[in-house]
DNA sequence: CGTTGCCTTGACGCCGGGGGCAAGGATTAC
DNA sequence: GTAATCCTTGCCCCCGGCGTCAAGGCAACG
């Protein structure tokens, strides 16, 4: 199949393929007249790529999955260097989580803390403190 | 005070002040040379937005609390404009965490079935099925 | 034979938040 | 006087992952 077929198979652009091979990740075959052919293995591999940077994984992170496939695994995480790459995600993802949850925290305080101060400033109507004490 | 000196009192550069400047966001008065001229409200509207970028608010988000300090608030937070942006960051962080959250688990599973599946098919070497069977 | 519609390469644009450098003016220190 | 710091503006660079032309080839249909 031609570029725009697996493209349009995998859901997206002609561009974007073009961009992967030039990175060396999904080079392809030339059919006489130049253009560039791929099977149904190519889409896979694609497919591979396209779940990782779903998942958020930089380009560069899904090639040795890519690689697993095309050396003939099964899957693209058979292979120990996908495992790797699983594990340094799973770190990365558990320090970025913990800091925007830190950050969460700090900025869920600070809007309390600034509406409070807001209502003390304006709570109905300047000054409503004490309405039943004073002189009954 | 010049740029410099207050962008050594605020742990940032020349360059950024320039920057904000450029943005609308810390205009600088001038002095007859040309020299741009700051003092300490300045580094208070800083700080903030320093503080605010800290925390992963673009430059745009600080605005308001900029703003809402030079208006003669207390505090940049003292402004209804600012805890509009303090709601959309946390619905903004809720929704990060919970997607990266998503991601995490699904990673997680995936490198549990892909170890599983390395496991299976070395497990010790190739075949260690059944040592106690067979012929005694 | 012309017109679509696919394909090719190449090159620039974008986004945010500045970094870095060049060429030149101002001030201060010695 | 002059060297060392500061300051000014302006312009290009970076990152990743493409989008978006532009100019030109090749194929198939009528």
């Amino acid at each position: 199949m031609r570029i725009g077929e697996l493209a349009a198979r995998a859901g997206t652009t002609t561009r974007t393929l073009r961009y992967y091979e030039s990175r060396g990740l999904l080079p392809a075959r030339r059919t006489g007249n130049g253009y560039r052919t791929y099977d149904e293995s190519d889409l896979r591999l694609l497919r591979q790529i396209r779940t990782l940077q779903d998942f958020g994984f930089d380009l560069e992170e899904t090639r040795p999955f890519v690689e697993c496939l095309r050396a003939g695994h099964p899957a693209g995480d058979s292979c120990p260097a996908s495992l790797a790459v699983y594990r340094r995600k799973l770190d990365e993802l558990d320090a970025l989580i913990g800091q925007l949850t830190t950050v969460r925290e700090t900025v869920a305080r600070q809007l309390a803390r600034a509406e409070l101060a807001a209502e003390a400033e304006v709570p109905g109507g300047p000054e409503p403190v004490c309405e039943l004490g004073g002189d009954p």
